[in-house]
DNA sequence: GCAAAAGTGTTGATTGTACACCCATGT
DNA sequence: ACATGGGTGTACAATCAACACTTTTGC
């Protein structure tokens, strides 16, 4: 499958081309980011992103894939490219031209034995601890990138599980936009919107009353989409 | 400058890396893209987005300055990365991955005499002719984009002369959304901001009457961007 | 004097925001 | 019986959207 480079391109030179990942994680109330210890050089012993490099045979978005699989075990997950880091100094060691993704991933299902062989460690996305290179800056362009994306799309129903209460929605979109919200209005609005379904069942973890588990609507996603209607969460 | 790889990224294979530019101008109503007549394989005599291939010792973001630079003559533009675009065959002569950015560009600064010589032309974003490898998902991507910041953000007048009418100012941002928008209510919205400021002369191009020319306000901008008010433009 | 574009305010509808009390249950 | 979080509705404010006539001037 590979080609050769071929007449027209000879002078070019080619250049290393990493993929790096923010995972994006919520556990009881906090929005979290998924870093490794590194185990190798440069920066061994330093926090940094998930990341690894583009195989010449590998298209782009299935290198990020298979980064965020290694560490976690997952597949199907919400994957999105956020930006490419191009400066020259950027990694240390070589020159390497950084694809950032970030992803959305439901804590419970990851792979808590991968994540400890890899030396990774949840921490609060308020608390970040010094990063190698510009994974700093990666962190803080994703963290907006959800927070504008979280209120058109309805993308942080990718960090709970399947089902969730009301109260449980709320917290999340709270520890995403890093602020309060009403819970009459937003109650209101998620269920005028019709995009999730009540179930029988009550969840009794988060109060003695308990409250109702929820579904999030695809079918009715999809049609609203299809109409061009647009979605306000929030 | 240039570094050697180390010895732990060895084993990595590096791989091209090209940068390609959505040229955005606006003449006369119209919302249009800058686009050239390759005159070099693969793909010689078809349209396509003005690219070249980043270089070992440059910063990406410098790259597509570079490039920009040698279609239009341009320097001090508004730029933008847009996406990298990494399919194992998007390019059908080798593997490169390519990232894409979009610039709005002033038309009068721009040297003709250099887009001539390079065999460009400008064609209307509703009328786009068929384009090279994946470049016409860039352009599409690039226009939504724009669609998009122009609302939140003042990127508009980077499109337009130092000095224009409020008329002018209208019938660009109804091209970049392709619809027709209210004069009085695009009027009141505009002016309410503080963000242009009214001239004593007048340009009389569009009619008899004559519109006054109007110049964005640099600072007033700024004050509202650090007192964190959001802007609504359109 | 008329065609052509510039300029100007008001009203009703919709949306967003603030706010306080009762309910169900486990201890 | 009381502490804890779940669940509910209303009223005011702010924003958005629709709409028609007068002004200026070149021909």
């Amino acid at each position: 499958m590979q080609k050769s480079t071929p007449p027209f391109y000879r002078q070019e030179t080619p250049i290393l081309i990493a993929v790096d990942c923010v995972i994006f994680g919520y556990h009881e109330g906090q929005l979290n980011i998924l870093l490794v210890k590194r185990d190798f050089e440069p920066g061994l012993g330093q926090w940094s992103l998930m990341g690894g490099f583009l195989k010449s045979n590998e298209a782009l978005d299935l290198a990020a894939q298979r980064i965020l699989n290694q560490l976690t075990g997952l597949t199907n997950v919400y994957l999105e490219q956020l930006h490419a880091y191009g400066d020259l100094q950027r990694d240390t060691a070589a020159r390497v031209l950084s694809v950032a993704y970030y992803a959305l991933i439901n804590v419970k299902n990851s792979n808590e034995q991968l994540t400890q062989t890899q030396h990774a460690e949840w921490f609060p996305i308020n608390n970040i601890p010094e990063l190698i290179f510009d994974h700093r800056e990666m962190c803080d362009k994703a963290w907006k990138r959800l927070q504008r994306k979280s209120l058109s799309q309805p993308i942080g129903f990718e960090l709970l599980p399947t089902r969730f209460t009301i109260p449980q929605l709320q917290q999340l979109y709270e520890a995403i936009h890093n602020e309060t919200l009403d819970k009459r209005n937003f109650r209101k609005n998620i269920l005028l919107s019709g995009l999730i379904t009540k179930l029988e069942e009550k969840n009794k973890e988060g109060s003695k009353k308990g409250a109702f588990y929820y579904l999030f609507n695809t079918e009715k996603y999809a049609e609203l989409t299809e109409s061009g209607t647009s979605i306000q969460f929030k």
